[in-house]
DNA sequence: GAGTGTGAAATTGTTCACAGCG
DNA sequence: CGCTGTGAACAATTTCACACTC
């Protein structure tokens, strides 16, 4: 079990949404056909992607929803939860902070930074009071967090980011429009609006073509 | 000219912000190791992603800075403006109506729509009033648009893709947190929080492992 | 029979290396 | 010379097919 491909994590994470729906739901087992569904893949890649880490399933039958489950959540690292620190408190900001994912897959939101006097000391959502994004190294002192998501302007960010690396952060996921540097030891994911949308930009003017 | 992989779509646009820098800078030409840091890439595969749609490259050189740039966008589909309606004016409506990267990038926002009585007839954003999603169609009927963003809670999002593909549209940008069946010559990107996090919560336990 | 597990084939994407042009 | 353009090697992913088990 050495390297997971990303597309491979972003299939797993799919089937254990899938899962958990089924565990509450009170299926007891779960067919490759039916995950394949739920992931955007086929039954044989979900078969694969999970022999890749040992056999749960049986023949005939399927997957135990429950245990698979557990597995994938050890698998992909949710057997516990993470401290996470958001810097920028504007609209992304604001969107994270009420985002109902974020506390229910096992990340703690644990603080909030802006550096704008107008909204330090300001609720952000329901649970959070924006802090001086100066204090952020004391904080990070004393409460360390191995995840940072950064919804700053693109101008700030690269700064932020260093600040983040030097205060311990190893994951960051960055939702201004810059890419930035960082130690190969710090994982940078990208979500970048622009992207996305001129991606659908390309794939129109592909239908456009047939 | 046939399919360009998604992958090598995502590099062209990070190439073509970095052309547009340039080019306010006024850098007449770029080179293949500029772009493919910028890129998140090897000059190798730089040339290679541009080769595909022809030589525009000067031996020696470079890249000729504006015409490339033309010509990315031209391949991206971003010759021509898009029209885009918003589904959804919650807090992820509300970050997306700020997004000045829509506008930069030729995507004009024409309308946003929710459900929430409360919500209709208010202002998101500086230019925007929240319509009554129950004239979606109508509205579409009048003014057809090629592209949505669903920014609705997850309950909703299906429906409200049905109704929108039924009303004409091709591309949908999917930020709730559900996979959306739809009709295979309707093309979908998902942006998925959770996903997000899970993929560094699995990098961050492979870091732990080195 | 239904459905998993998995080598092997096919496909897709990336890197190399070097010829060739400005 | 420097840097592009590109076939050819390489690596990673996906699909296939089928043996095997429940």
């Amino acid at each position: 079990v050495r390297h997971v491909a990303l597309s491979t994590v972003r299939r797993l994470s799919l089937y254990l949404q899938f899962l958990e729906e089924s565990e509450r739901a009170g299926t007891p087992t779960v067919s490759s056909r039916a995950l394949a569904e739920r992931g955007g893949a086929t039954p044989a890649q979900v078969r694969k992607d999970l022999s890749f880490f040992g056999s749960f399933g049986k023949r005939g039958v399927g997957y135990p929803t429950a245990e698979l489950a557990a597995r994938l959540k050890d698998i992909l690292g949710l057997s516990h939860r993470y401290r996470v620190v958001l810097v920028g408190a504007g609209r992304i900001g604001a969107a994270l902070a009420a985002y109902p994912g974020f506390d229910a897959r096992g990340f703690d939101l644990a603080a909030v930074y802006d550096v704008d006097a107008a909204k330090i000391g300001k609720r952000l959502g329901d649970r959070h009071i924006v802090r001086d994004l100066a204090g952020l190294e004391t904080d990070l002192a004393s409460q360390p967090s191995q995840i940072a998501v950064i919804g700053t302007p693109a101008a700030a960010a690269q700064s932020v980011a260093e600040r983040l690396v030097k205060a311990g952060v190893r994951a960051i996921l960055n939702f201004a429009p810059v890419p930035l540097t960082v130690p190969p030891e710090v994982t940078v994911t990208n979500v970048n609006m622009a992207l996305e949308l001129e991606a659908l930009s390309v794939a129109l003017k592909h239908q456009r073509r047939s």
